[in-house]
RNA sequence: GCGGGUGUGGUGAAAUUGGUAGACACGCAGGAUUUAGGUUCCUGUGCUUCGGCGUGUGGGUUCGAGUCCCUCCACCCGCACCA
């Protein structure tokens, strides 16, 4: 090898060992009087060796760390992995390994693969969520939240493949309504399950979103937005004819109460059960058959608005209200058990459901609203429900009011009578945290054979899982710890009666919402987290990750900060402050995937081009936000560039701590632009930019170096010091090696950037355009302090020829830059 | 259907507050060095009938619009019977 020449790999081999031992990231406990930067990458699951999705966020998320630090910031930029999970039980059964063994040889494979990426990871503070000494605090959670009344057990009804006999989750089900795994027909069953109440947070879930609008994409925020789905409207009771059982509805139109022709009750729900056992015997077998339909239907299935209405009617009529009206009480499946109470009044005039529904059952419809349209139709014959607002009709009281009046006065009518107040609904379920799997946290409760739930002491965390040895890890309905006969039999700890500890594990989601904060603490054995850390770094400053997240991770680990905030462990109650979505990598114009056969390996490109011309392609390669196309990119010239910039610190030869001011002032104005610049570009996330003013200064420096005054100019030592600093932050190795050659001590990533010389900022001339009618005709060399009336004579001679026979009616002169010439006619 | 977003050269993309459109690259063409190729260095490269024309379409505001407003078109993403 020779040394002269640039080789990534012979960098690679020189530099990685040393950061290996010299641990230049590593954050450690002493004080320190920087500020504090959190800087966070969302930690990945173990499920093979990296791939170029991870390559993209590791780099950019070290753009950032390194950054931080360049700009004279204590930085934690800690990683870790998301260690249990389904992929490592199915590789399991698969092939007959154990998941713990197929989890950790997957980590030490990626681990070696990050360190070979060289991002800046504080590797002091690594954690896996699958060790028990993390998932102890995991369990400690679930009973904080479970002491709070905040986790809690109820029936519900879940997707259950019945050849596994498991459940599967929403995406295990495909869009023809079978299973993934056996083909089999998804039906739905009830069970009783784990559940956090979000939904007791889901206002502030939502109204905080606003404190997040400037630092997290808008995109993120709709959607979340979107999926607590907050309606504000109001909770009307309808009494069943002949019984004193009321149903209560939501409806966001409590202005239509006298349009409500007939009520709908969902078919899963108790309440329609309840109903139909009074029923004829005629309609309880109706019901019976179509409650079987209903529930042979997937999720998919079922969302398909497009579906021709369906139901029976159950046998009983219910007593609006606000006008004494008996109306037929219809089960259908469009109306949904779980959101508002199950049950609506249907107003078909004015919704298109409801309209669909009574023309296919021969319901009345009963137009309240006189919606001005240029072709009045009515909804009956059209097929099209009134939404619009205009004046109420047929509505007693609320005669002639336009829709905001009518409905506060429903509202007080409803109220006045003890039939209703004003409600909101929320689309947020509260969240299923029981899984019936292995590899897991196991639920740190105890079913005393009264059926008594007993939390497990503290003091006996971590309920740690048993061996797998012996185990049936294959789906049976149940979760596989319950086969573990000698670890799920426990005394009772009341009376040390025999009992059973919960067999269900953990949605491995709670695993990651809080666990940025162990990053703080990742080896204290005493508590989850130490509360005086968590002050010097919480909350994250900058998380990076991508957007498939935007819902499920993101909204737990919020709703995570917001009960520990609640339970006074947290002086803060958003946990990001900041968040950057990068995109994918694609190939193709396609997502990569084995299938495809459209898939670029992390290893190969890193053998070809090396880490840092990699790093530097998903730094350069556009906006972060965007999709890379791995065929649009030139890897081969980020290599050539890192090359580039290397001869250049080799061609330096003039001393350390040379005074620059006698150096080439045009490349030296080159560097301080970029100085000046850096910062707004890099906190703008334009990383791609910063990497082209970059270039740019690197082509100066060796434009300077050929035909300038050459290696000796002080300019040239300044600006390769610069590019160096820079470079740091997209290629490590190179930088590390530039900064060695110009004579300095390592590392180059712990240096600060020197300030901008703001008078070197100031150009000596410049460009000015003369336009005439917005058009530009001619570009002048000027002073910068040129006055208005100069530069105007200036431009009226510079365009004579062109003006001649014209009228200059008006001038707009902004000096130094521009004379725009207004001519009549 | 509802919500969010994006449209700029052959390609990836730049463009403070409205003020030189296409920075920086890739690709391509030509040249120098070397010469087997590659590397390295230099020059050119939006289109053009050489008048001009150009940021998806059509309009508007303005002295001036990629940027602001309206219309339409295309594509991407999210949600989708949520009462």
């Amino acid at each position: 090898m020779d040394e002269n020449e640039y080789d990534f790999r012979r960098l690679e081999a020189k530099w990685a060992p040393v950061w290996e031992s010299e641990r230049p990231f590593d954050v450690s406990d002493e004080p320190d009087d920087r500020p504090h930067k959190y800087i966070l990458d969302m930690f990945p699951y173990p499920s093979g060796d990296l791939h170029m999705g991870h390559a993209e966020v590791y780099a950019l998320g070290d753009v950032l760390a390194r950054y931080w630090r360049l700009r004279g910031h204590r930085v934690l930029h800690p990683i870790g992995w998301d260690s249990f999970g389904l992929p490592a039980e199915n590789a399991a059964i698969k092939r007959g390994v154990n998941p713990r063994d197929w989890t950790y040889d997957n980590i030490a494979q990626q681990r070696a693969s990050m360190k070979r990426y060289a991002a800046s990871f504080d590797w002091s503070r690594v954690l896996h969520t699958s060790d028990p000494e993390y998932y102890r605090w995991n369990q400690w959670l679930f009973l904080e939240l479970y002491n709070k009344g905040l986790a809690y057990r109820k029936d519900s009804w879940v997707n259950w493949d019945p050849v596994d006999q498991t459940v599967l989750a929403n995406e295990q089900v495909l869009p023809d309504g079978t299973s993934d795994r056996s083909g089999a027909m998804v039906v739905k069953k009830k069970l009783t399950q784990w559940y956090f109440r979000i939904t007791e947070y889901a206002d502030r879930l939502l109204d905080d979103l606003d404190r997040l609008e400037a630092t997290w994409p808008a995109k993120v925020l709709t959607m979340q937005r979107n999926w607590i789905g907050r309606s504000q409207g109001a909770e009307v009771i309808f009494t069943v004819d002949g019984t004193d059982r009321t149903i209560p509805v939501f409806t966001t139109r409590p202005d239509t109460l006298f349009g409500a022709t007939f009520m709908v009750v969902a078919p899963d729900s108790d309440l329609a059960s309840e109903l139909v056992s009074t029923a004829d015997p005629m309609v309880r077998q109706e019901f019976a058959a179509y409650l079987e339909e209903v529930q042979k239907k997937t999720e998919i299935e079922r969302q398909d608005a497009t579906r021709p209405k369906t139901g029976v009617f159950l046998g009983h009529s219910a007593t609006n209200p606000i006008n004494g009206e008996s109306v037929p009480i219809w089960t259908s499946d469009y109306v949904l058990a779980d959101y508002g109470s199950g049950a609506i009044m249907a107003v078909p005039a004015h919704d298109q459901r409801d309209l669909d529904f009574a023309l296919k059952f021969g319901l009345p419809v009963r137009v309240v609203v006189d919606v001005p349209s240029d072709e009045p139709l009515d909804p009956a014959s059209s097929g099209v429900a009134a939404t619009g607002d205009g004046p109420h009709i047929n509505s007693g009281e609320l005669n002639g009011l336009l829709k905001s009046d009518a409905i506060a006065t429903a509202i007080e009518m409803v109220e006045a009578s003890g039939h209703g107040s004003i409600k909101t609904t929320y689309r947020l379920r509260d969240w299923l945290i029981s899984r019936q799997r292995y590899w897991g946290t196991p639920i740190p409760i105890i079913h005393g054979s009264d059926g008594e739930l007993i939390p497990v002491s503290l003091d006996d965390l971590p309920v740690e899982l048993p061996a797998t040895e012996g185990l049936d890890l294959r789906p049976k309905g149940s979760s596989p710890l319950g086969g573990a006969e000698e670890w799920v039999t426990v005394a009772d700890p009341r009376d040390g009666s025999p009992a059973r500890r919960d067999p269900d594990t953990m949605d491995t989601f709670v695993d990651s919402s809080w666990y940025f904060l162990r990053f703080l603490s990742a080896h204290d054995d005493t508590q989850a987290f130490d509360p005086e850390k968590v002050r010097a770094w919480a909350p994250v400053d900058q998380y990076v990750g991508g957007v498939e997240h935007a819902i499920l991770h993101l909204l737990y680990a919020r709703f995570i900060t917001k009960v520990l905030f609640d339970l006074g462990h947290l002086d803060f109650d958003e946990p990001f402050n900041a968040l950057l979505n990068q995109g994918m990598v694609i190939l193709d114009g396609a997502k990569m995937s084995k299938s495809k056969g459209n898939i670029v390996f992390f290893g190969e490109e890193l053998d070809k081009f090396g880490v840092d011309a990699v790093r530097l392609t998903m730094a350069f390669a556009g906006p972060p936000e965007d999709d890379i196309d791995w065929a649009d990119v030139s890897v081969t010239g980020s290599h050539k560039f890192l090359a580039r910039a290397w001869r250049v610190a080799c061609d330096v030869s003039s001393d350390v701590g040379v005074e620059p001011a006698s150096g080439s002032a045009a490349l030296r104005r080159v560097t301080h632009k970029l100085l000046a610049d850096v910062s707004g570009l890099v906190e703008a996330y334009k990383f791609n930019v910063v990497v082209a003013r970059l270039m740019d200064l690197v082509n100066n420096v060796r434009k300077e170096i050929d035909s300038g005054a050459g290696g000796a100019d002080p300019a040239v030592r300044e600006a390769s010091e610069v590019v160096a600093l820079t470079l740091s932050m997209f290629a490590p190795h190179v930088a590390e090696d530039m900064w060695e050659i110009l004579g300095h001590e390592r590392f180059v990533g712990l240096q600060t950037f020197p300030p901008a010389d703001q008078s070197l900022l100031v150009e000596d001339t410049i460009v000015a355009i003369v336009q005439i009618n917005g058009k530009v005709k001619e570009r002048l060399e000027v002073e910068p302090g040129i006055s208005e009336a100069d530069l105007t004579a200036l431009a009226m001679d510079a365009v004579a020829r062109s003006l001649e026979g014209k009228t200059v009616r008006t001038t707009i002169v902004r000096a130094p830059k521009l004379v725009n010439i207004v001519t009549a006619g």
